[in-house]
DNA sequence: TATAATTCCTACTTAATTGATATAGAATGA
DNA sequence: TCATTCTATATCAATTAAGTAGGAATTATA
């Protein structure tokens, strides 16, 4: 039970944005040597930050990217939703179908409960709580 | 983010195994029945639970497993720390050496308090609290 | 003591997922 | 106009998850 690498660097993408906040569009080149994450892979992450609209961009030279949001406004629920597949810890949650035992399960109910103790937690925490430290700069 | 099958099955072999409790020793072609696990999968399952002394078994003809503990001392928390290879959501949480900005990062550390209030969850569930419902029988 | 029922053990196979790279293309401002 | 930067697919290798197979060990019972 381990949270894709995606969710951890959607979330370092998002604290290293929200340091450069107010200072024009940050650079993917930039944000690479800081979070040590690809400049490939890093392209390929902030796309759904931006489909969900928590991002934008402006292209061309000079160009880069931007948090679309207040750093308060952003929860690591929503990330975390975002970059993985499936939210709920088991499947059957939300496909009761899966299971024949769906019905009367209690065992469900209870990594159901489990699931929503955890997201409450994740949503919860935004992007400004995790803005101290590190800057690996 | 997703719990492996081998913990969901955990805990329905357990919840199987509680619901016998008393009766003697329950074979394993009777939890396959019931739950629709493959024989050989459970088997593969149940050698885990016995190390964690969780399950006992007795071999021979009329042998099978039983419930080492009572319903109520075996929570979710021991069986998903059982089955899944990494407790934590992220790796780093344990080895903090993994990541050059472990040190400082406070990403890191919501990970780490959202493991927490996850697994107090767990801890706090027992199969005891699961044994109303479908039977499957 | 033979037999059958049952657990125990090791290894194998297959499929899915993850993490990442590569390649090509489109937009835009200096 | 062209370097810079973002956009979009495709591909690949490694790992993990899920499940299968075959046989050895144990023991109640006839």
């Amino acid at each position: 039970m381990k949270l894709s690498t995606r969710s951890r660097y959607g979330a370092r993408i998002l604290v290293d944005l929200a340091r450069h906040n107010g200072q024009g569009p940050v650079q993917i080149g930039e944000i690479s040597k800081r979070q040590d994450i690809s400049v490939k892979y890093l392209e390929q992450l902030i796309r759904p930050l931006k489909q969900a609209s928590i991002v934008t961009s402006v292209r061309g030279p000079k160009g880069g990217h931007l948090l679309a949001k207040k750093p308060e406004e952003i929860s690591l629920g929503q990330v975390v939703r975002l970059f993985e597949g499936q939210s709920e810890l088991v499947e059957c949650i939300s496909n009761p179908e899966l299971c024949s035992m769906s019905d009367d399960c209690q065992v469900r109910l209870a990594w159901k409960d489990a699931t929503r103790v955890l997201y409450e937690k994740l949503d919860s925490t935004t992007i400004a709580d995790l803005l101290n430290g590190n800057d690996s700069e």
